[in-house]
DNA sequence: CCTTGACCTTCCAGTCACTGGAACGACTAT
DNA sequence: ATAGTCGTTCCAGTGACTGGAAGGTCAAGG
């Protein structure tokens, strides 16, 4: 199996499964023309690592957790702490944006948006008038990669 | 006023300031030893940053609502645009990161957790029983600069 | 005058998880 | 032989910083 069929089966892009190999989550073997020969394994594999991505673990979170799928020896407390903590952190990032979002909203709805100058968001924003911005610390959330 | 006291009144480190004149932000002028020397204006305009990027606005959108800010002929509707765009995106990566989570939760919840090897986390990456991965498009959501 | 230490400067590299593109080789069908 | 599709590698870029190295500047104290 080529890596196109690979990338079609498994919805991931040629390119991505190139970089799994490259950072070591796979290791498809080579025919004789150089190209890569992936068996039932490395496709198992990656459908693993699609759905531990969709569900937004980290790429080291995916590697722990394919060692663990892997590990027949394993204890699911190990698992189940990786799950946990990636839960906490996405907690933490609904919390941020739903913050983010009332203060939005609510310079949105006293916006006229109309042709005139006047602008509550651009107040905020310029005077800080309402508190705007609490918390500087983890201003991010906005990675639309 | 030097980048370090810009910094402490700010909030923002003197790192993050020098980036800000990088991508042309800010125009603070330098003294004779080269210095960076801050007026109120340049202060201004980084809590405006400040603010607008807890805000969650990308350096693009702060970019435009800087322009927008200092241009006294604007029209509302355009920055209320730009706000109303940003809300969206805000809604599209709560919604994106609320379905992760119950499908999460859902699987944390069945795990165990304890000395033996069964993992119902373990059993849906790994197997697919549950669709735990209904939508590959955009995986992201874990940045966590 | 010299040193110490805090401050400032620039520039380069790294982050995360890819993604785009160039330049080239391999295979298939006509 | 040729065209077109597939594969390969390698390099660079994304966003918004952040860390660190190597060096210049300044004020205070001895």
């Amino acid at each position: 199996m080529n890596i196109g069929d690979v990338s079609r089966i498994s919805g991931l892009p040629a390119k991505t499964i190139r970089y799994y190999e490259d950072i070591g989550l796979i290791r498809p073997l080579r025919g004789e023309n150089g190209y890569r020969s992936f068996q039932d394994k490395d496709l198992h594999k990656l459908a693993f690592l699609g759905r531990a991505r969709a569900l937004g673990f980290t790429i080291e979170d995916c590697r722990n957790l394919l060692a663990l799928y892997e590990d027949d020896g394993r204890e699911s407390a190990a698992v189940k702490h990786i799950a946990e903590d990636h839960l906490a952190r996405i907690d933490e990032k609904i919390a941020q944006l739903r913050s983010m979002r009332a203060t939005l909203a609510e310079l949105v709805n006293a916006c006229a948006g109309d042709h005139r100058p006047d602008c509550p968001i651009l107040n905020d924003l310029g005077h800080g008038d309402r508190p705007a911005s609490d918390q500087l610390k983890k201003p991010a959330g906005n990675c639309s990669h």
